[in-house]
DNA sequence: TAGGCCATCTGGTCCT
DNA sequence: AGGACCAGATGGCCTA
């Protein structure tokens, strides 16, 4: 594994995303920008108020210029919207990035083996979503066991999954140490899950006995 | 070759 | 107005 070799990833999810591109310098608003679901190409004629929809957006454009319309050939008009597309395209494109980088870093603190495929994204998701699950539950076992004084409970390999699935996907390194080096680090409190792990789950621990799927 | 996964483009909508 | 977000479309790559 070791996708990241020190320390947690930082997960860096902003609302707010970093714009490597310089702010636009479009000095002029076509029609489509306010009108209502209006395909790719503008409506013949809107600027001229034409079309009801567009009616008010072109007598606003009219007053932001002083009232006098500036007129823009064909040929200005496609060249602008081709270099918005393309604004656009590389937004999106980065904002996909982010979201992968995301994804990535969210496939590093997730437990598998060196040799397993890469987690597809809904693999990802799935498997995020029932480790934390798990580990939840495991939590709960813990602090029961803590509070009553007693021997920690059976290992909970049926609050983990169906537990009788061992296959090619195996999955016996869900406690290991790869998955609990800093990678859990979020949560403060979630620092003490390896000593709250280890004596919780040891026949789980046992290869083939949690299936990689089970985390699916 | 079919099917799954992915990256990219695109237009629409919502938000600031 | 411009950016973020979303979903659909498309094409490329890979594997069974």
């Amino acid at each position: 594994m070791a996708p990241h070799p020190s320390g947690a990833p930082a997960i860096q999810v902003t609302r707010q995303t970093e714009q490597p591109f310089p702010s636009a310098s479009d000095d002029e608003v076509t029609c489509s920008a306010s009108a209502p679901p209006s395909p790719t190409h503008l409506p013949p004629g809107c600027t001229e108020a034409q079309a009801s929809g567009c009616r008010g957006a072109a007598r606003k454009l009219r007053a932001r210029h002083g009232g006098r319309s500036r007129p823009k050939s064909e040929l200005a008009l496609s060249r602008q919207r081709r270099s918005r597309r393309k604004k656009a395209n590389d937004r999106e494109r980065n904002r996909m990035h982010n979201l992968n980088s995301a994804l990535d870093a969210l496939r590093g603190v997730l437990p598998t083996f060196p040799d397993d495929a890469k987690l597809t994204k809904i693999e990802t998701l799935r498997f995020a979503h029932n480790y934390i699950w798990a580990l939840t539950q495991t939590l709960r076992l813990a602090d029961h066991s803590l509070f009553e004084g007693l021997e920690p409970p059976a290992p909970p390999c049926a609050e983990l999954g169906s537990p009788d699935r061992g296959s090619p996907g195996d999955w016996g390194s869900l406690y290991s140490p790869v998955s609990q080096a800093g990678s859990l680090s979020p949560a403060a409190s979630l620092e003490e899950l390896p000593g709250l792990l280890a004596p919780v789950s040891p026949a789980c621990l046992r290869p083939g006995a949690l299936a990689f799927s089970d985390f699916l």
